[in-house]
DNA sequence: TCTCGTATACTCGAGATCGACTATATGGCT
DNA sequence: AGCCATATAGTCGATCTCGAGTATACGAGA
C-alpha cells in the first residue's frame, strides 16, 4: 500500500475534504472554490481527476458508491482509507515542518538584472511595487469579509501569511530602488557603471548590432 | 516568429548565458552550476534539452555549429537570434515588474492546519523556525565569500531578497506560535475550542456553520 | 418559444518535466 | 596493468499537468 507519495497539493486538499465527508470530484471542486482554496492550490479540472486517480491507485481513497442523475455523467463518490486517513496527516505535518525547495520567479529574474539599465529597472519595481500593493489590498478586504461574518482567524491564517509576505517584499523592494537611486549598486569603475553586467565582449556585440544599440546606453 | 512564450525560467538562464557567449547545452549547464544558478532556477540534464530544443523551435536560437571531440556524442553549439535577444529582454523585464500567479506550499498547508492540535503545531513550527535559520546562515555565507573574492552585490542581489523573505517568515512564525501558546486561536466555543478538528462530525458542523459564504471573498 | 448563459460532471490529448540511463574519456591509485 | 571515480555529452520513456472540449440540464429573458 501507500507506495510512494503523490506531490501535487491538490491531493492534499482532496484528503481535507475528504476527512470532512465523502463527495465525487465535482463537488470537491465546488467545495474548494466556495472556500477560496484556489487562492493557495492551484485547482484545475483535468489536475483534479488525476489526482483523484493516483490517490485511488496508491489506495488512499476508495468509491464508496456511484451514482447517476438524468442523463449527466456518471459520479463517484469517494471516502478516504485508513492508510489515506494516516498518510494525508504524516503529509500535512511534513509540509507544515519542513520548507519544500521552491524556485519563485523573482528571484530568479534578479539574477539577471544586470541585463537592465538601472532607470528603467526603477520603473519596473515601481510597476511591481504598484501590484503587490494592490494584491495585498485584496487580500486585506477578504480578511474583513470574513471577519465580518464571524469566521475565525484559524480559516484565513494561509491570508495573513501571504499578506505578511507581501508586505515584507514591498519593503525591500522600497529599499533596493532606493539603493539604484543613490547609486550604491551602481558604483563608478574606470569612468564607466558597473552594473550592467555582460561582459566585454558581449558588450561590443551589442554596439555592434544593428538593433540594439540604444537600448541598454547607460546614464 | 516567435509565437508564445516558453515559461520554463530555466530558458531565461539558457539565454542569459548564450547573450554572454555562445554555447552547447553541456557547457551552459555547467556554466550555470559555477554560477550557483540551480540556487534560483531548478536545473536538470533533461529539462535543459528540452528547453534548448522548444527555444530552437520558437526561432530564438540558432545553431551556430556541431563539433565532435573524440567519441563522444556530438555537441552542438547555439547563439541567441535577435528575435531571441528582444525576446530575452522583453521576458526578463516582465518578470521584473508582473507578479507571478505563484503556489507555494506552505501556505497552502496553513489552509488546514484545523487538522493539527495545537501543542503538535508548536512543535512543527519550531522545526520549521530551526530548517529556515540554517537556510539563512547559508545563504549569508554565500553572500560573504561573494563579497570575499570582491564580487558587486548585483551578482549575490537573489541571495539578499531571499534571505530578506526568510527572515520576515522566521518573524511571522515566531508571532504565530505565540499566538497560539496564549490562547488567541483556540477560543472556546460551546465549551470546545474550535482549534482542532479531529472528528469528522465536529467537522462537518464547523464548515456548515461557518463558511458558508467564503467564496465571494477573493478573485 | 427559442436561445443564451450558467451549472453539472467528466474526458482527452498535447506538451512539460523528471530522473534514470547510456556511452566515452581521463587521471589517479593500487 | 587494472580499476574506479569523475567529467563529458546527451537520450529516453514514464508521469504529470493543463487547457480545451464534450455533453446534458435548466431557468430567465427576448
Amino acid at each position: 500500500m501507500a507506495a510512494r507519495k503523490i506531490s501535487n497539493m491538490l491531493a492534499l486538499a482532496v484528503l481535507s475534504l475528504l476527512h470532512e465527508k465523502p463527495m465525487h470530484p465535482y463537488e470537491i471542486s465546488a467545495t474548494m472554490k466556495e472556500r477560496g482554496i484556489p487562492d493557495v492550490i492551484k485547482l484545475n479540472n483535468g489536475s483534479l481527476y488525476s489526482v483523484v486517480e493516483a490517490l485511488l491507485k496508491q489506495g488512499w481513497i476508495i468509491p464508496l458508491e456511484t451514482q447517476r442523475e438524468g442523463r449527466h455523467p456518471e459520479r463517484t463518490i469517494y471516502a478516504p482509507t485508513e492508510t489515506g486517513r494516516v498518510g494525508f496527516h504524516d503529509w500535512l505535518r511534513e509540509m507544515v515542518y519542513e520548507p519544500a525547495k521552491e524556485y519563485p520567479q523573482f528571484p530568479a529574474a534578479l539574477a539577471f538584472i544586470g541585463h537592465i539599465p538601472p532607470p528603467e529597472m526603477i520603473e519596473l519595481l515601481e510597476l511591481r511595487i504598484g501590484f503587490i500593493n494592490k494584491s495585498i489590498a485584496e487580500r486585506r478586504a477578504g480578511i474583513e469579509f470574513a471577519r465580518g461574518i464571524g469566521l475565525s482567524r484559524i480559516f484565513v491564517i494561509e491570508s495573513e501569511y501571504i499578506i505578511h509576505q507581501l508586505d515584507s517584499e514591498l519593503r525591500w523592494l522600497t529599499a533596493f530602488k532606493e539603493d539604484i537611486k543613490n547609486g550604491s549598486l551602481t558604483e563608478q569603475s574606470e569612468g564607466e557603471t558597473i552594473w550592467h553586467m555582460t561582459t566585454p565582449a558581449d558588450d561590443a556585440q551589442l554596439q555592434n548590432s544593428k538593433l540594439q544599440s540604444k537600448g541598454t546606453t547607460l546614464p
